[in-house]
DNA sequence: CGACACCTTGACCAACGTCAAATCCGGTGG
DNA sequence: CCACCGGATTTGACGTTGGTCAAGGTGTCG
């Protein structure tokens, strides 16, 4: 079960000032489409954007809570991390999500670039400081928060009570409906993320992920193109073997 | 692994109007805490509190959001049920906890007395129309969601990674530390809910959760006083059974 | 005192993990 | 362009944790 890793590179990530948020090409996906004209305005003068290179370190579990971030491009791993180094991915992020939400003093999760990934960034003090003005961004703050509990709460479920099979395609269900979300195709799903993010966001081995997938492509309900690309031929069933819960 | 119940009887709650907040034996400990007298006497008029007895159902997972609510007295368990019977219990409230976070139009999760319950209840159309007003309050939310969304990541590392030993401890180190923040002794533990319910928030079945509790029993790190209340001998040896995250 | 629900214990089993060995594939250098 | 390297993935053989099934035990409430 033991999960050791070596350490990573700290980020060596390059700046530059964000310009105008009014040409944000993930703004409608973003916390941001809330937002007026004016108030962008006013939110742009806050921000800057930030680029890491894949396997680079973005926030780390613990410290201290200096920034938030939105995705704009790439993608994203949150994992936490047990004292014997057992990894436990919690989520993964993709253009248009926000990074940080934890409005402690520290970070309760650590974040890595999957991809190239760029970020806009918000220095917490200052963002928390425009709030009282932008009550639209609080609300949509909170509705933002419910809704990665809502999120948070489905893993729950498929953590405590669904096989590996019943994990493996709500994982594929998810991947195909939030790339829906962001206006792309659901049916050849990018996977970004390795067969050890996979398995340590599931709850399984690299083994397991591995076994799943090969089975369920004997079964032809997914078909793989290349190694990060599955191809889902028969949606209907997958979405059957993911077992979803009553609400759903 | 199937977890089949059957259908529990619906609610036959008694009502009363709460009358005066400034009464409240829990405000402290509850999102109200935030608020002024004034303030307070604003939100006391839109709320009543209700009681609920034991086994019998609070809220329903997918049924319309109507009403918020603030555990005054008693237990409760939050579960989702996926369509096949399988429970997952997703939390418990005890004395000061909100429930029916998810700002949505249905709740994402049911609920149930676990003991004789007493709830502050919210109609959710006049608090969102009131949170205009009380801007702490709806601060307060942000923080508390947020807070429920690190104790889901927490959750959702012991489903994934822990084993059935480290689960247990968690779960009692948990209890006891809940139980410390309403102001009772950290140890004799009360154990409210039954092993179903644990096992079905652990990710366990029962006779898991009594093998493990029989053989920390005879390591002398619990002991158990009656059926539902446990005395953590070993509080160290608990916690280092548990096996936190590197943030913690 | 009996019924019933809950809990504990035991014997056995299977899903998934572990360990080990290919195999694949993209990148690199000749 | 092709051989080689190294990490990622797949596959196989086997082991273990925790699940399943079944049989008591225990406490509570009428």
């Amino acid at each position: 079960m033991a999960n050791l890793r070596p350490a990573l590179p700290r980020p060596s990530p390059s700046f530059d000032l964000a310009g105008r948020c009014g040409a944000c090409a993930i703004r409608e996906l973003s916390i941001c489409s809330v937002l007026s004209a004016n108030e962008l305005d006013l939110l742009c003068t806050i921000i800057s954007t930030i680029n890491f290179e894949p396997g680079h370190t973005i926030i780390t579990e613990g410290e201290p809570a200096g920034d938030l971030f939105n995705v704009i491009r790439g993608s994203v791993r949150l994992y936490k991390l047990l004292t014997d180094g057992r990894r436990q991915v919690t989520g993964f992020l993709f253009p248009g999500d926000f990074l940080g939400i934890a409005l402690n003093d520290t970070y309760a999760y650590s974040a890595e670039a999957i991809e190239p990934v760029q970020l806009c960034r918000f220095p917490r003090r200052k963002l928390e400081a425009l709030l009282a003005e932008l009550p639209r961004l609080e609300r949509k703050l909170l509705g933002t928060t419910a809704h990665e509990l809502a999120a948070a709460q489905e893993q729950i479920v498929l953590l405590g009570r669904k096989s590996a099979k019943e994990r493996l395609a709500s994982f594929l269900v998810l991947l195909s409906d939030r790339a829906l979300k962001r206006r792309q195709p659901a049916s050849p799903v990018d996977i970004p993320m390795t067969r050890t993010d996979i398995a340590d966001y599931l709850g399984l081995t690299t083994e397991t992920v591995s076994r799943t997938l090969t089975q369920m492509r004997q079964e032809k309900v997914i078909a793989t193109i290349q190694r990060n690309r599955i191809d889902i031929l028969d949606p209907g069933g997958l979405i059957e073997l993911a077992g979803g819960t009553i609400g759903n």
